[in-house]
DNA sequence: CACCTGACCGTGT
DNA sequence: TACACGGCCAGGT
């Protein structure tokens, strides 16, 4: 794992986001070791286009906000695939963010 | 090697 | 609420 280039590490704790549960930028790159990488993170994501594996849209930045639904094709459509797994976005902004956040710091800790 | 860009983050006004 | 700044990191040219 560690030789893997850093989207691609991305792209592995991404494609393990459970459905139905979100993310932030900054939580993956604190979880690949470099917190300050967000940006980076960010970039990753605008690359894995190429990845239809990578949910992307269970991305998303510390407040919760889709800050890259227009990276997306259409108008809303992360909107849309978020609010098809169940969780409900209103104004861009993911509703109750605390319980459907989903930490991989907490969650993969026992696995490495 | 020297910029430039960006789906971020924290703080300040 | 909105905007501005600076810092961080990785990739591309």
């Amino acid at each position: 794992m560690a030789n893997a280039d850093f989207f691609k590490r991305v792209y592995d704790v991404v494609e393990q986001i459970p459905a139905g549960r979100v993310t932030s930028y900054g939580a993956i790159a604190k979880y690949l070791g470099t917190p300050r990488s967000s940006r980076a993170v960010g970039y990753a994501m605008n690359a894995a286009h190429s990845r239809p594996e990578v949910p992307a849209q269970r991305v998303v930045n510390r407040n919760g906000l889709l800050t890259g639904k227009h990276h997306f094709p259409g108008t809303n459509l992360m909107q849309q695939l978020l609010e098809s797994e169940g969780i409900m976005v209103d104004k861009d902004q993911v509703q109750d963010f605390d319980e459907v956040f989903w930490d991989p710091l907490l969650e993969l800790e026992a696995l490495e």
